[in-house]
DNA sequence: TCAATCAGGGTTGTATGATAACACGACAAG
DNA sequence: CTTGTCGTGTTATCATACAACCCTGATTGA
């Protein structure tokens, strides 16, 4: 039988607790913008960790922009503006309506992409769509298999658009979607809803194909709907997972028995 | 007096360039998803680095999800789909098409964005919004007082729409096209600007304010065109000014405006 | 008095070596 | 063929030391 561990796996790395900590410390406010870090030799006695462990958090949050630091002077927590990258930490994607916002802006996204797309596509474009339906036309409902060309498929939308950015952002939010459906595993299959959402994709195809706007608009509109429903969204927030507080169970060895249950 | 120095440089840190090295490497495809990177050691002495310095980039690498590491065994390149976070580096900013996809990526988050905090908006969030305005007005065009309000109320409009993400999005998005436009640095100012800006958020706001969604995103769709010709971005069709000509000297320049704002 | 200089401590950046934890194949014993 | 052990290689962590740099305050010179 297929085992199913949880991936929260998550860097048993001492220096991604630690990065994570200072983190939360930024985000709930007790660090503010400008002030200064303790000294890395302090952060280190504090969390019962070495110096090395405490660099390698910081040199993460550095690339993160979330903090700055110079030679001889000290650490600083940088403005919130200055982040160089969009990040979605694990903790809130764990919360119940965060999923439901994900969606959201997946959907939002993915309708104007479907538009453009169908303005722009190319022979290449309509290719690539093609194939990723071919992949999931040939994979059983649900499996890995039929999620990558699922994912496939949008991913040549969005590249249909010719605007590099649009798949980018698409794919990044569609996998935190997905991770989320994963986290709430509460997803049924049948091989009824194969169809039907082989359906959805063959309508956007075929309006991107024509080159109709409205129309691929609204077969993606309908195909998020009929999504959300397949997943439990309208009503059923079920957000049963038990919260996963087993994490901070203070640093240093804690880490070793985490296989959960 | 604190004069701002060139003192900026960009990643003195060692950890930086040899993150950035590996990063290239797995871009420009030499380093596969799967394919195990060099021991740590062997990083070190082929960089002629600390193994230290080695692991502060690793760490980094960790992070971003585009490399993944286990105890015993080795760095391997991860999947792209797991990027956890999602980036834009400087070097594609620097090209001269990316602005304008970065430009239309933004004008499809707000336009959308105007329609769902018509909607949704609450009373605190008009409030966000006038005093952002106020803001404006009491700020000379074009400076960083301006800006900063100008961005506030793009983001209270994106707060309204009671979703975080959008606001996380649209900021991120935003940043990096006004770090493009400092970049390019061919914005020119007049009064007559900044009535005619005010006069659009103002539109803006009136159509949130009184809950009319399509009007919202009209009045928003009008203000992004406005926006567009004020950077000197034409309609339709310019996409062929080759436009090399942002260098490395600029490029600083715009970073270090950047992190005084 | 005032200004420049310089010494000292504190902090980050880097190097180096050592140890523990873990993965994996080789190899012998059953 | 299976199992247990062991040795090697790798990462994870610790500890220490030094270099580069910033800041402050005392000293010195005018």
């Amino acid at each position: 039988m297929t085992l199913k561990l949880d991936k929260v796996n998550r860097g048993p790395h001492l220096s991604t607790l630690v990065a994570s900590s200072i983190s939360r410390e930024i985000a709930q406010g007790r660090l503010k913008p400008g002030d200064q870090l303790p000294t890395e030799q302090a952060l280190a006695t504090t969390f019962g960790v070495s110096r090395n462990v405490v660099r390698e958090a910081i040199a993460r949050l550095r690339s993160e922009g979330r903090i700055w630091s110079q030679q001889g002077r000290g650490a600083f927590v940088a403005d919130a503006t200055n982040a160089t990258v969009l990040t979605i930490d694990y903790e809130t994607l764990q919360r119940a309506d965060s999923f439901r916002n994900l969606f959201e802006l997946r959907g939002m996204l993915e309708v104007q992409i479907a538009a453009l797309a169908a303005t722009r596509r190319s022979d290449a474009d309509i290719v690539a769509m093609e194939q990723a339906l071919d992949g999931m036309r040939t994979a059983p409902y649900g499996s890995v298999a039929w999620l990558k060309n699922d994912l496939g498929f949008h991913r040549a939308v969005a590249e249909a658009t010719q605007n590099p950015y649009m798949g980018q952002f698409l794919v990044f939010v569609s996998e935190r979607v997905r991770e989320s459906i994963l986290a709430a595993g509460n997803q049924q299959k049948s091989d009824d809803m194969a169809r039907t959402t082989l359906g959805e994709h063959e309508r956007i195809l075929a309006a991107i194909k024509a080159g109709d706007a409205k129309g691929a608009s609204a077969a993606m509109t309908r195909h998020l709907a009929g999504a959300a429903s397949r997943v439990g969204l309208p009503g059923g927030n079920a957000a049963a997972k038990p919260a996963s507080s087993a994490r901070h169970s203070r640093l240093r060895k804690a880490v070793r028995g985490q296989a959960a249950g």
